[in-house]
RNA sequence: CCAGACGGUUGGACGGUCGCUGGCGGGUUCACCCCCGCGAGAGGAAAGUCCGGGCUCCACGGAAACACGGUGCCGGCUAACGGCCGGCGGGGGCGACCCCAGGGACAGUGCCACAGAAAACAAACCGCCUCCUGGCUUGCCAGAGGUAAGGGUGAAACGGUGCGGUAAGAGCGCACCGCCUCGCCGGUAACGGCCGAGGGCAUGGAAAACCCCACCGGGAGCAAAACCGAAUAGGGGCGGCCGGCGCCAGGGUGCAAACUCUGGGCGCGAAGCGGUUUCCGGCUCGCCGCCCGGGUUGGUUGCUUGAGGUUCGCGGCAACGCGCGCCCUAGAUGAAUGACCGUCCAGCGCUCACGCGCGGACAGAACCCGGCUUACAGACCGUCUGGAUAU
RNA sequence: GGACCCGUAGCUCAGCUGGAUAGAGCGUUGCCCUCCGAAGGCAAAGGUCGCGCGUUCGAAUCGCGCCGGGUCCG
């Protein structure tokens, strides 16, 4: 298996809703990812995010794991730099295949930035 | 072997690849960043936030009373508790064992619907009775009384059974049982015993109604709090009241004495101080009212070694305590503890079987402890009870 | 992390304090009225009082423990 960094991550609320305003939104089975160009700076950053509607507190951090993994699985290879995407999760993010879930990430990134 | 009771342990195992958080060491660097290596990284409930503490701030420390809230058989354990242990009393179970907010109802106030005569000072509806009076149809009516055995109502009706007794009855008397008071004995006590004495019996329920008694309790909470950075910054304005007394300091007028100004300092006084009041001590400070305006993005500390865990020994029925030795066991902050793969172990389904497929319970630390409560697939161990079988 | 509030008919709420009938409005259904409908009138159905345990003769109401929903605090 390759050696992948975990890309740099989004943590700031005015962020996230820097995000949800202006960002090109695209829902998969497993997530909803949305997308903008940075303000300022050239890397990749990511934000992950999973509500309450999700399940406990176990589920959310599972979710949210798992995007993680994702993201640092299969955005890696691409060219990203300067863009900043957020994932949330939903109901299935925890139970779907691993493999489909990193396939629809990539295909969501594809198509929002294309 | 079957059924059951109680207590305890555990909460999948091993390996590989790639990651995340923080620690240590090394490389590089002015310092970060970055790279390499090493070892660490969720729970029995981390949960609910129902109690008790530590810690921090409110500068609140002590005493009393009141108010409010909580606890409530007895003894012990504990830093403390509404927790735990051991007893007592009551209830349930054949039993092992389980359950109980379990102080006080002659300190007081209130409540007990409907039914019933009557629901708590006692009283008498249907009845029963006639030593009394009157009437007559000679066994009934009326009056006057006696009575509470029987009927009926109710969740509950002012001791129970039997005998005597009586007009009928009644603790009216007696025996047994129950109850109350006093004394004695056992026990630290709750309480128990029984003997002894006395009382014929007055004392219904409910305090998870108010209440009384005893004991306990100041408030807020790590988003506490401190520091760094940033910011003019923690202030500014107006009005009213007092601007009191003494001393000192500074300024003004004056040759001087003296007068005057300054919320400048000290003491007295006055005011304020966490539910209220009073007292003692202490602390703060011109008092009161109105108005204006600003800010907390961030970083560090708090932050993990503590009423800590554990082997052995001793004391104790136990909870627990003491002593010696050993161990260090998460510190994140849009918040790490993960993803994938392989082998095995439980489990479920299909199958005669081999085997195949599915698939890990409840649930994620957030300052830290002691408890309680709630959720939980299962697996294992120990003690005991009832029954069956065999010897 | 902390502080608090509320659960009663399909919906919105009374009743709880002080225990003994579970009610009101809207809605639903049926009938009447009308040529038909609306409005109106009459009637009916519909509630484990969020769940469990307890106190009591008796619990929507009182006590305790849970479950669900919601609000506030930088």
């Amino acid at each position: 298996m390759p050696r992948l960094k975990a890309p740099k991550r989004l943590q700031k609320r005015a962020e996230f809703l820097r995000l949800a305003s202006i960002g090109r939104k695209k829902a998969v089975s497993g997530l909803v990812l949305q997308a903008a160009r940075a303000v300022a700076g050239d890397e990749l950053r990511v934000g992950y995010t999973a509500t309450k509607k999700i399940g406990n507190a176990v589920a959310r951090n599972r979710a949210k794991r798992r995007l993680r993994e994702a993201a640092r699985l299969t955005l890696a290879g691409r060219d990203l730099r300067g863009v900043e995407l957020v994932l949330i999760a939903r109901h299935e993010t925890g139970r779907v295949k691993f493999s489909s879930l990193c396939a629809n990430l990539g295909r969501a990134v594809d198509e929002v930035l294309a």
